[in-house]
DNA sequence: TAGACGTAGA
DNA sequence: TCTACGTCTA
């Protein structure tokens, strides 16, 4: 299996096939299908334009999966994963940004889905193929503060 | 190799050499040496005594590392990890109750070691063999708070 | 539900 | 230095 060169690559990675299965984070880290260990937005920076590579959707966020080849993203930040901390408005920085520049660039990112085994308890990863980003948004969260939406439809050949 | 079934075992783990290096946390859960992902003392309930089974010394806390057979461990808890937080005394709880107990009890104790690589951020661990704690008492640490500290000599054969 | 010697990347 | 859709056990 092709094993992470830490450069990143914009569409598919040699050795990862659609439906491929991992079980943690830190493998997605080493095959090169997505960095982050814990952020769910992978980015870089691309003659001069910090564009998207892959997201991780597993839950986390308030995403909106319509069906098995479009889905809503919720962008990152404004602690809405931290329900101790005072929400904010998210901004259009990191990975929303690079998102954001994803959908004009009509550049492919890749999606990982995750998902809850029978068990209740752990939690697996499948790598879903390459999307784009056709839409994003702004919209009130349920704390009244802005949090960035972005529409993903799977590219079909 | 050997994977690991959930079952807490004293002593040696079935499959692992001393000197068998891995790269995360995760794999020492996987095969079976060391459960917790983060915590430094791994323990159990044996014949309704609480003792530990692993620790791993990685120089998250103020450790002794006399020589390559002989250590002193500090006990978890009291914020020593947490330098925002306000400093606590140790209690004899968890992790530093299990490695009190197994003193008395003589049971082994898998250690594990961290290191960091050369290039001074990448850290790996080595298992190291079995060790007895000999000796355990408390001492007043840096912030004037009880410390929970235990002396581990290896088991020569 | 919360604590724990985690990891990678910006 | 800090953020991040982590991951395990009690």
């Amino acid at each position: 299996k092709h094993i992470n060169t830490g450069k990143q690559i914009l569409g598919p990675v040699p050795g990862v096939e659609v439906g491929d299965e991992f079980h943690y984070r830190i493998e997605l880290n080493i095959v090169g299908l997505h960095h982050p260990t814990q952020g769910g937005i992978d980015y870089a920076t691309f003659g001069g334009k910090m564009l998207a590579t892959s997201i991780v959707a597993s839950g986390g966020y308030a995403d909106d999966l319509h069906n098995l080849h479009s889905l809503t993203y919720t962008g990152q930040g404004g602690n809405v994963m931290h329900p101790d901390k005072e929400p904010e408005d998210q901004k259009l920085e990191r990975g929303n940004l690079a998102l954001k520049n994803s959908m004009p660039a009509k550049t492919p990112v890749r999606m990982i889905r995750g998902f809850e085994l029978p068990d209740g308890r752990t939690k697996h990863y499948i790598y879903d193929g390459l999307y784009l980003v056709v839409k994003c948004w702004k919209e009130m969260g349920p704390h009244s503060k802005l949090v960035f939406k972005f529409q993903l439809d799977r590219i079909v050949d």
